[in-house]
DNA sequence: TCGCTCTCTGTTTTT
DNA sequence: CAGAGAGCGA
């Protein structure tokens, strides 16, 4: 790290501050990137030393005061593009910044080698100094698959029973504490009691193995590094003096380690940019602090907060439902969004009967927008956003579309990197290049099958502890040894001479893109989804083609895998134009002009799981989320909920989302659908008061309801109790209400009574089995439904269905 | 060892 | 309901 020639430090020493080469370079060069900044994005541009925290809004130019602040560094001489530590969350946002900046000077900046996330720069700094860790510096980067498999054998490993006690359960609770920085003595209190109290046994034994491979998970990137700048005072003085910048975008997202990271790296010299909204933190649920911006000005006295209130984005509208929406969250740093706009659409409101008539609409409302007989102007589907709080809403919308032929595009669903080919080549690649990459070797030794089995697993395991070597060494004894015989015994000698001379081909510098070929090739990888008749086959073989492609970009394999473990994001190939649906934790950051945000019904948004699990704080939380999904939008806002929606099979009905009356009236318009609010349908009925626009009467019951709600145990729990009510007394108010009301309702209609249900028209009712009513419909044949969904027919005059 | 059937369990997600 | 994983029979 001394070494001057250092690749990671390139730039000669610093320049004299203030003095003839700042001058000159200020002479020299024009600050164009200046041009156009409002007087708050300019004063946080400016203020270039010291400590800064940089309040931005949604849609306030936050990008482009960092950009234009990194840009301004630059010029004014105060660093070289090496000495400037510029950190994201995501791979995109990092590579935004990149270009953006490179926009702003006009060239590329090409010294910037600390731009990247906390993980990529972790790494970077941990490959330096790993040994002060345990650790080799060419240690491999554990994904969440692998990390599970690993802890499934520490699981078994320690004798208990991995059903009981699942993988997946440990991986949440090490990495929410290694997200706290807590190494495995460091645990205490409730958090040594999980795991039936061997949480840290295990977290430990986890830790030990981790070494032992010489592997860290995501975790332990910014764990390590945080141990190493906390014991090595040398090297932490050493980033003091190379990194004299600090940047920090979303810092309300970072979590204690992240926190621990960025302070020892900034108490040196205190230069520390910290840009971030309160109000948009959402990732509380895995381990970030919005306590980290709120104490910001303590932890660096004498910072200056700047404000960035001034939108850009969203027509005041919009604008005003959100800030009146997140007004109701408590212990916030405050700040008055505003815009010069005087135009635009309030935020639409409407509620539907189900989830399917809600994907109907939503479908039926972005074509008339894309032919532009909508409010705002025509409006093309690339501009269109459907943001959910939950996947599972996605369906719904896909099987609409995919009907009706709208072209739509799934933003954050399985990764690229994520699929199991996708995994399996890179497993063969990862051997190639590390032989001794055990849990690689684990994945690929019967892939594709080979006649190995569970007994000849444990057979090279026990031989490769034996001899302490890895497991493929150990296949290669076991083999010679003759401990594995018949059909297996001869694949896995092939395997075995396979993998030798790809390694070698790897270490001869054969192109690596050949190698990845004939590695595919030879193992039968590719033959054996070629042999595949399932329609899925033919999918994997272009996804193991686009591989092959996404290596050209790299000059060898080991960059390759490099980049792979820390880059989980899939560009995907966009020519059509098309309609994106995403959630809402998915959607922050971006925008669009039109803005659709459906399932707002209490239960789904904000989600019982997030109140049952977190009470108040998981409820701001929801807020926060409402808030960057109307944020979002530009031009046009619209927000449905559904009364009824199918989950895991049952049909639920719920109570729109209170986030609905914490809306400003006056920006909202209530589309009233025709024939949905004519009352009589029990506790989704109730609670439409106000989208009737009969505020008042309603709430006091809707207020009940809703602390029901709020009191009841989790929703999925409420599923599985209402199926088994019938036998057992009733719990909850709301689960009580529900069933009283199909009761009623049931006994309310005799055999021959003619109904109208909103979905299947008219029909007969043709007999009852409790809550339930067998109906015989004119036009959809015989259904049994909750009676509680039927209108007598002679009512259904006066609902103008 | 393979493949079928049964059981269970279902937010949000980046790196 | 629907996908994943375990368990059991061939």
């Amino acid at each position: 790290m001394t070494d001057p020639r250092d690749p990671d430090f390139p730039a000669p020493p610093p320049p004299a501050p203030g003095g003839g080469l700042a001058a000159r370079a200020m002479a020299a060069r024009p600050m164009p990137y200046l041009d156009g900044l409002n007087p708050a994005q300019r004063a946080a541009v400016e203020a270039l030393d010291g400590p800064v925290l940089m309040l931005a809004g949604a849609g306030t130019g936050k990008t482009r005061a960092l950009t234009a602040r990194i840009a301004h560094l630059l010029v004014m001489g105060k660093a070289y593009p090496s000495q400037i530590l510029a950190v994201t969350f995501t791979n995109k946002a990092a590579r935004e910044m990149k270009h953006r900046i490179g926009g702003l000077l006009g060239e590329t900046v090409e010294g910037m080698r600390w731009l990247g996330t906390f993980h990529a720069i972790c790494v970077k700094m941990l490959r330096r100094h790993a040994e002060l860790v345990g650790l080799k510096s060419n240690f491999t980067i554990l994904d969440t698959d692998d990390q599970i498999r690993l802890l499934k054998q520490v699981i078994l490993a320690a004798g208990m029973d991995e059903k009981r006690w699942p993988a997946r359960q440990l991986a949440g609770l090490i990495d929410g504490w290694k997200n706290r920085a807590l190494a495995p003595a460091q645990v205490r209190g409730a958090d040594a009691a999980a795991f039936g109290n061997r949480g840290s046994e295990l977290y430990a034994a986890y830790q030990e193995r981790l070494l032992t491979l010489n592997a860290v998970d995501f975790g332990d990137l910014l764990l390590h590094m945080v141990t190493i700048l906390r014991d090595h005072p040398d090297v932490l003085a050493e980033y003091h003096r190379k990194l004299r910048y600090i940047l920090v975008d979303e810092y309300q997202d970072t979590n204690v380690a992240q926190y621990l990271w960025l302070r020892l790296l900034a108490q040196g010299h205190r230069n520390v940019c910290c840009v971030g909204d309160d109000d948009q933190s959402i990732y509380g649920w895995r381990g970030a602090e919005v306590g980290n911006i709120l104490r910001f000005e303590k932890d660096f006295p004498g910072a200056q907060v700047i404000r960035l209130e001034q939108n850009y984005r969203s027509g005041p509208h919009i604008l005003a439902a959100a800030s009146g929406l997140i007004s109701a969250n408590s212990g916030r740093l405050g700040k008055t969004l505003w815009t010069a706009e005087t135009e635009g659409e309030k935020v639409r409101l409407i509620g539907h009967w189900d989830g399917d008539e809600e994907a109907r609409w939503i479908g039926d409302e972005i074509e008339a927008l894309a032919r532009g007989d909508r409010a705002p102007g025509r409006v093309g589907l690339d501009g269109q956003a459907i943001l959910v709080r939950a996947s599972h809403q996605m369906r719904a919308f896909e099987d609409r579309f995919l009907t009706i032929g709208l072209p739509y595009r799934v933003i954050g669903g399985p990764r690229f990197y994520e699929r199991l080919e996708i995994r399996d080549a890179m497993a063969y690649f990862r051997l190639a290049v590390s032989p001794a990459d055990d849990l690689a070797f684990d994945r690929i030794y019967n892939t594709p099958k080979r006649g190995l089995g569970e007994k000849a697993r444990q057979t090279i395991q026990h031989i490769a502890r034996d001899a302490g070597v890895s497991l493929l060494d150990g296949a290669a004894l076991a083999v010679q040894s003759g401990a594995i015989k018949g059909k297996g015994a001869a694949a896995l000698r092939l395997l075995v001479e396979q993998l030798a001379r790809w390694h070698a081909a790897v270490l001869s510098g054969v192109s690596h893109i050949e190698i990845a070929e004939a590695i595919l090739d030879e193992s039968s990888y590719t033959a054996m989804w070629q042999a595949d008749p399932a329609p899925e086959a033919a999918g994997r073989l272009e996804n193991l083609k686009e591989l092959i492609k996404a290596l050209e970009g790299f000059d060898n394999l080991q960059g390759f895998l490099e980049h792979v473990a820390l880059i989980m994001d899939n560009e995907t190939e966009t020519d059509e134009a098309k309609v994106s649906i995403m959630t809402l934790h998915a959607a922050k950051g971006l925008e669009f002009p039109v803005v659709f945000l459906p399932g707002w019904e209490d239960g789904l948004f904000p989600s019982q799981r997030a109140m049952d699990e977190s009470g108040l704080r998981g409820l701001e939380e929801e807020r926060r989320l409402a808030y960057v999904g109307i944020t979002r939008a530009e031009r046009l806002c619209t927000i449905t909920f559904a009364g009824n929606r199918r989950l895991y099979g049952q049909w639920q009905s719920a109570l729109p989302s209170r986030f609905i009356d914490e809306l400003p009236e006056d920006h909202v318009e209530v589309l009233t659908p025709p024939g949905l609010y004519g009352g009589g349908y029990g506790a989704a009925g109730m609670a439409f008061g106000r989208a009737l626009g009969n505020a008042g009467d309603s709430t006091l019951e809707t207020r009940a309801a809703r602390a029901d709600a709020y009191n009841s145990p989790g929703w999925q729990r409420m599923a599985g109790a209402a199926a088994k009510a019938t036998t057992r007394p009733l719990s909850t108010p709301r689960e009580a209400r529900g069933l009283v009301i199909d009761a009623q309702a049931a006994a309310a209609f005799d055999t021959g009574a003619r109904v109208f249900h909103q979905k299947f028209g008219y029909g007969t009712v043709t007999g009852a089995e409790g809550d339930k009513l067998s109906i015989h419909f004119d036009k959809a044949g015989d259904k049994h439904v909750v009676a509680r969904f039927l209108v007598a027919a002679e009512d259904a005059g006066d609902v103008s269905f």
